[in-house]
RNA sequence: GGGGACGUGGCGGAAUUUGGCAGACGCGCAUGGCUUAGGACCAUGUGCCUUAACCGGCGUGCGGGUUCGAGUCCCGCCGUCCCCA
């Protein structure tokens, strides 16, 4: 090895660093001043219009991931652009604290849920700070402090007060090695297993608080007010799985019980020859004779450990036992037998159908496996004459009703009208809607929650602490058994209270809230995290709602965005919220994938740590590479490589400005030709950019900005720099610049000799003289297929135009000397010939 | 089973608005420059087939349709992904 090699290379190594920017550096600088002077504090100004910028909060489980950069980086540089174009804007953050892992933490480590969840709130702090936002953490809100859930149980109080909050008996999952109940999301897999130890579960009924989701269930398949994805419209729309028919009354041959059911087909109700419960039904027990209550028994033991998707499945062998009870049809008073059979779900309408085999598919199979009758009585008018006997499908579509007693001949339009009136002079059925929908389950079996606020009382029964009591606070020496089972029931002292009543011996309850209950209102709570006379203050909420642009991923559609939606309106309803919809556009990212495009896991060892690659790259860069991978909505695979390009990208932008910076007393030697093209990509590039980030089109923002960087760099080599075109792009480039990598932009502001903060400037404005081109290319076409392209004046007339393309040599040898039979000029576009 | 979304070069993806020049931008690759050197930087090229090159032909999952014109609209398939109390 020769000496001078180490020598120069030591050189180069130092030429390298003073290239480029040193981003640990920048990026800690930066983000210290802007802290020091409170830069991105929001505080109300009537002078300003405002713009709440929300981004969903975050589980602080220990460690920020790729999906949490992905989610918030590019809202933050939205929330700037926003800022830039004079919207007091808020943009907060915060912790949804409460919930399951921290107490799996505890359980298996031995550490109080409280620590694990603080310690990983502190550490998560720090790693979104890295990213540069614009987070106003003066408002940040934690929803497992005192000061939070104590306006959580508030609000369970108002919403019991307003009979929005209720108890009753309810079939739940429960896991019988946790000795829990879980969350429907903590049941994992085909066989209903425990997310955490892979015990199936089973059923259980206990008593459990509900909120009355479903007395909002027509308003929120409202979406006209809201600027919502309609993917997420759908989801919900099915969610909430409105259906219109009538519920009709069958009797019980033996005791005479009501059965209701509900249907959407009234107009079959003279083919129904059979009945079926589902085999959870309450009546089940009633109506089956004693010779059968054991193969009842097996067979609801065997429903109960399906999960309702495979039971209802169409293409599954139907299975069933009789009860050997009766029902009466209350149309024709027929005697039918009573089944029960797996299809037949409890969470659905009365948990009781009428089955009318001839004219539903499911009723049919059934039917025809157990050799039950199927009556035709409908039939649609371009169909033969069906035949019971032989029929090989049901046939679900209206028609003509037949063998239907005094109905019979009803035509199909008026058929379900009719059948309802009927039944409704019989006084044994009435209109009826259905919905999907179920009230929802508030009751956790869990310590790490939101105590629910309510004393039970042996002689005055349920209500509430008292609001000046509040909050209810979660005890802290508590203990874990390993039977998993919620600390606050074994807790020696805590639930012991006086009734609020009768100042007599009671209990509290021990059950928690569902932690979607924190999430269903923090974007209130930071409107004013430090307020004690109530869940927000007035002033704030008045001034700052509703949300302007809600960000998150798309898993939320029909949990969170509908919990919140519904607690927004029953809040209206309670006079503690205006308006009618919490968040008036939303917008969804998708998910970053993992190299080998799958989805990232700790068991493929896919997982792409943020943390690192700040380190590398910086969070400009990992920031701008988000942005520009994929499309925002729809999320991607991600790619090592691939990020290079950014980095590159942005260590051109570093040296175009740094060297502009040094350069004095240069003299342009460039064109005017040169000047004028680079001011018409800038506007150009403006006004894209402007358009993309109104749309929340962030992958183009981003090429937009490196091809015309491309384009400063073609200027440059022609000698554009120290021309006031070059001044210009320059700084309006670093403006377009600032959203995205806010500590570059801010940097090279600085070296450029402006005045701190790039962030307060003003979004620049497009000149659209700039943009006003003279001349234009125009594609030629001869039948649909490009041939040519000509230059014309961008006014040029269409019969101008039609020459040009007629003149042109391949056009004339294509047209084969033939005479076109038509041109068709689109002014600006193109023009195609028909030969 | 039902509902929804998507399918464009070797790869990630562009093509806004009302159907109008497909493949922007980036990765990768190739060639050249600078270099003792390059996994750095700069420049050029890069859909496929054919060609020395031009020309030409073929091209947005497959098959049909509407249209002067289809990635985009309609119908039918195939495939992938997501959601489902």
């Amino acid at each position: 090895m020769k000496p001078g090699k180490s020598i120069l290379k030591l050189y180069k190594e130092r030429q390298k660093m003073t290239e480029n920017y040193n981003h640990t550096e920048i990026e800690k600088k930066w983000q210290d001043k802007w802290d020091a002077d409170e830069l991105y504090r929001s505080v109300i100004d009537e002078s300003r219009p405002k713009h709440y910028a929300l981004t969903m909060l975050p589980y602080p489980s220990g460690d920020l991931h790729i999906g949490h950069w992905y989610a918030m980086t590019p809202s933050d540089a939205r929330a700037r652009y926003m800022r830039m174009n004079g919207f007091n804007v808020l943009f907060p953050i915060g912790f949804d604290s409460f919930g399951l892992p921290a107490e799996g933490a505890a359980i298996k480590n031995n550490i109080h849920p409280k620590k694990w969840t603080y310690a990983n709130i502190e550490r998560m702090r720090g790693q979104l700070r890295s990213m540069g936002a614009m987070f106003d953490w003066e408002r940040e809100a934690v929803s497992s402090d005192e000061s939070y859930y104590r306006w959580s149980e508030w609000f369970f109080i108002q919403l019991y007060k307003n009979g929005l909050a209720y108890r009753k008996m309810s079939p739940v999952d429960w896991c019988p090695s946790c000795n829990t109940t879980l969350a429907r999301e903590q049941v994992w897999g085909d066989d209903r297993h425990c997310e955490r130890c892979g015990t199936p579960v089973i059923k259980k009924d206990l008593d459990q608080w509900f909120f009355r989701t479903t007395n909002y269930a027509d308003e929120m398949l409202k979406f006209e007010d809201i600027d919502w994805p309609q993917h997420v419209r759908t989801l919900q729309t099915n969610w909430i799985g409105r259906s219109e028919g009538a519920s009709v009354i069958f009797k019980t041959e033996v005791g005479d019980h009501d059965m209701e059911v509900f249907t959407t087909r009234p107009d079959t109700l003279w083919g129904a020859t059979f009945m079926v419960l589902s085999p959870e039904h309450p009546l089940v027990e009633v109506v089956s004779t004693e010779d059968k209550k054991a193969e009842i028994e097996a067979y609801k033991d065997e429903a109960a450990r399906q999960s309702d998707i495979e039971r209802e499945a169409t293409d599954k062998e139907k299975t069933g036992v009789f009860t050997g009870g009766y029902a009466i049809n209350p149309v024709n008073d027929e005697r039918i037998p009573i089944w029960i059979a797996d299809y037949v779900l409890m969470s659905y309408g009365t948990g009781a159908i009428m089955a009318v085999p001839a004219h539903d598919e499911r009723d049919f199979e059934f039917a025809r496996k157990f050799g039950l009758e199927v009556r035709v009585v409908i039939q649609p008018d371009d169909m033969e004459a069906l035949d019971g006997e032989t029929m090989e499908a049901s046939v679900p579509a209206k028609g003509q009703m037949v063998n239907s007693g005094p109905l019979t001949g009803t035509p199909g339009d008026q058929s379900v009208v009719k059948a309802i009136e009927f039944i409704g002079e019989k006084g044994t059925g009435k209109k009826a809607v259905n919905y999907k929908l179920r009230d929802w389950l508030i009751s956790r079996q869990r310590y790490w929650g939101s105590p629910i606020p309510m004393i039970h009382c042996e002689k005055c029964g349920w209500n509430p602490v008292p609001e000046d009591e509040l909050p209810i606070t979660l005890p802290e020496d508590v203990e874990w058994l390993p039977t998993g089972e919620s600390p606050l029931k074994l807790h020696p002292t805590w639930k012991h209270v006086k009734c609020p009543e009768c100042d007599g011996k009671a209990v509290r309850e021990t059950d928690t809230m569902d932690t979607f209950m924190c999430s269903s209102w923090y974007h209130l709570r930071y409107l004013s995290p430090e307020y004690h006379e109530g869940p927000f203050d007035q002033t704030e909420y008045d001034y700052w709602m509703p949300v302007d642009i809600y960000t998150g991923g798309i898993e939320h559609a029909t949990m969170h965005l509908m919990y919140t939606r519904f607690f927004h309106k029953a809040l209206r309803d309670m006079g503690i919220t205006k308006g009618d919809e919490p968040m008036s556009q939303l917008r969804n990212q998708g998910m970053v994938l993992g190299e080998d495009h799958d989805k990232m896991s700790k068991s493929k060892g896919n997982v792409i740590a943020p943390d690192a690659l700040v380190d590398k790259y910086g969070a400009d860069v990992v920031r701008a590479y988000l942005m520009f991978f994929s499309r925002w909505d729809m999320g991607g695979p991600w790619n090592s490589q691939g990020i290079e390009g950014t980095v590159r990208w942005m260590r051109r932008v570093w040296t175009i400005f740094n060297e502009t910076a040094n350069v004095t007393d240069v003299t342009p030697t460039c064109s005017a030709e040169t000047k004028k093209s680079l001011r018409l990509k800038l506007h150009e590039t403006l006004k894209s950019v402007t358009f993309d980030f109104e749309n929340v089109g962030f992958n183009t923002i981003i090429s937009s900005l490196m091809e015309l960087m491309n384009e400063i760099y073609k200027a440059r080599s022609e000698g554009a720099v120290g021309t006031p075109e070059w001044d210009e792009t320059l700084d309006i480039y670093l403006r377009m610049l600032a959203p995205v990598a806010p500590h570059i932009a801010e940097e090279l502001w600085q070296v450029m000799g402006n005045e701190y903060s790039i962030h307060t400037q003003a979004w620049p404005k497009v000149d659209e003289s700039a943009i006003v081109v003279n001349e234009i290319t125009m594609g030629v076409q001869v039948n649909g297929k490009v041939r040519d392209r000509i230059t014309v004046a961008a006014d040029a007339d269409d019969d101008t135009v039609k020459a040009a393309a007629l003149a042109s040599e391949n056009v004339q040898k294509f047209l084969e000397g033939k005479e076109p039979r038509k041109v068709i000029v689109i002014p600006g576009r193109l023009v195609n010939i028909v030969k």
